[in-house]
DNA sequence: ATGAAAGCGCTAACAC
DNA sequence: GTGTTAGCGCTTTCAT
């Protein structure tokens, strides 16, 4: 005699046999309705719990009213840029009622593909930071609501969110000349495929400084990972290279602050040395010594901006833009 | 003639129809089986795609293989000490093929109750940072897999999580008091219902002061709000009450740093004036000036555990505890 | 207050 | 290669 298959699922069919009742009374008991007499809801209850019943979200799902579950692709919790984004979105999903169901490519180009076959199986409606086209078009090509953020290379007839770095590029520059720096350093995000390709930080930040009358070119970009650390490397390279900059620019105040810990090891005053921006506007860097001077990013809205989107085009509206305008907030250190 | 009533969902049917074959072959096309010839499964996927046909997550898990789906309550994304267990929930989660759903009370201990009526209804099992005992009650009366995180008071048979605190606070107060400091303030949270109860910070605070022959009474213990704000309001009032205090002790990093930076703001040199030691470990903590002493806590680990205790009592384990003890680590503020 | 029947949308198993 | 049948587990009718 073969030992027990694997342990077929209770359901309420098991329960009423169980309880002697039929399967709509324990539903009523489980659901709590008002047609049923409290002495059956509790026998019944009680049968339930007892066999460790437990109602199939699925059968539910399927026969109740839809719940929507929004799928939000983000690159890593611990990134400090994302969990303001997540806020947003959860605040926005809340009024909805809906769910939100969150993933981490962890910053890996190549398991973006992965996450999204995953997310295009198990949600009605997605919000993401992705950057692998093949990703992408998968999402996309699903018909489910869609809404891509941060990304400049954005398929036509996908929903987006960006961040007007044009304009804030031209700021941030802007301040940095008039406080008379020429020589300003690039701290780029080597982990985006799009490094240098139009829209980026990295080319708006070269036509920012034409603009101001800098000669500033590829040599003034310097690769950095998207990290405290990567920021820290980056500056080494920045010194080791006899750049002479007086100021540091940052594709992130991550990355920035790596990078002014860095110079402040290697015995340099901020400002006076060199002065340091970043963008993004983190918490973090109001606490930070000293304090970073930075693009300020409304994060949060950046998230709610994009669940209102998934919104309208679950109500068939078109899709569209959100673009969110940074704000240069000066600090200490520059 | 009535308007068209609510658009009728799209079924597998209406294709089939559509494309003048059988449900049998939608399902074929649309999931990528070879039993089906190219030239049709082209056909069928470009009708599907024209009538924006999406196939319902619910009757695929009827009849599929079962998505464990877990939800992860957390108090707040913004606040620094839960994207760090995000993390490592996800990252246990994906390992085994689960999905995540991720709940935020705010804090709010009125908000709860609710969060756990939605999480009971459409997770299989869940991780949770919670205090009001009707929220738990109504998790772990649900049957699923339950594990609750950072709370003394878990009712019996339910898996817990939970940070030695007693050992860590006597560590922290024996460094306070090998350094010299006879007058140390505690910051606790005023959030906790259980405040001062047996097991929390607050008591065992007390508890090691008095062990390091520290006549520490109720008077000791100052209530803040659970944020960097929090911790500032709260120095004042150590200040305004002249206690004399010449170190702090706080129930987490963030309100440590409010308080910390409120000190300065006040001209006091610290650790001079006054030193201070928090409580976590956040990333945060080594990047501020003057960096803080802190216990650190592995709170990736502190997900990453309980996930595994969800798994185990989904195969049938009893429940169980796990214990993450925290490190001091001494940095410049004290 | 309770039960019987119908059906939600899909896929696995088995025809053809 | 394609169609037919039979459920998955639940909640809604609608009877009784």
């Amino acid at each position: 005699m073969p030992m027990s298959a694997r342990p077929r699922r209770i359901t309420i069919e098991d329960v009423a046999r169980s309880a002697g009742v039929s399967r709509q009374t324990v539903s009523r008991a489980v659901n709590d309705k008002p047609e049923i007499d409290p002495a059956t809801r509790q026998r019944v209850l009680r049968v339930a719990q007892s066999m460790g019943y437990r109602p199939s979200r699925f059968a539910r799902g399927m026969v109740g009213p839809r719940l929507t579950t929004l799928g939000l692709v983000i690159a890593d919790v611990l990134n400090p840029f994302f969990p303001e984004v997540v806020s947003g979105v959860l605040a926005a999903a809340d009024e909805r009622g809906w769910q939100v169901a969150i993933y981490s490519t962890g910053s890996a180009l190549e398991r973006e593909t992965a996450v999204a076959r995953t997310v295009v199986d198990h949600v009605d409606a997605c919000v993401a930071f992705l950057l692998d086209p093949g990703a992408i078009e998968l999402i996309h090509r699903s018909g489910m609501p869609f809404v891509l953020l941060d990304n400049e290379h954005r398929p036509p007839g996908v929903s987006g969110g960006r961040i007007d770095f044009a304009t804030g590029m031209r700021h941030a520059v802007g301040h940095l000349v008039e406080r008379g720096h020429r020589r300003i350093a690039m701290l780029d995000d080597r982990g985006r495929p799009d490094a240098g390709g139009h829209g980026t930080r990295h080319s708006l930040f070269l036509g920012a400084a034409a603009e101001h009358g800098l000669p500033a070119d590829e040599t003034w970009v310097f690769p950095a990972a998207n990290s405290l650390e990567g920021g820290a490397a980056a500056m080494d390279d920045v010194l080791a290279d006899g750049f002479g900059a007086t100021a540091v620019l940052a594709y992130n105040d991550l990355i920035a602050i790596g990078a002014m810990r860095r110079a402040r090891d290697h015995g340099m005053r901020v400002p006076e040395d060199c002065a340091f921006v970043g963008c993004d506007g983190l918490t973090l860097s109001r606490l930070v010594d000293p304090p970073l001077t930075t693009l300020t990013v409304d994060k949060e809205l950046l998230g709610r901006a994009a669940v209102r989107q998934v919104a309208a085009q679950l109500t068939g509206a078109a899709t569209g833009e959100t673009v969110i305008v940074p704000r240069l907030v000066v600090r200490a250190s520059s």
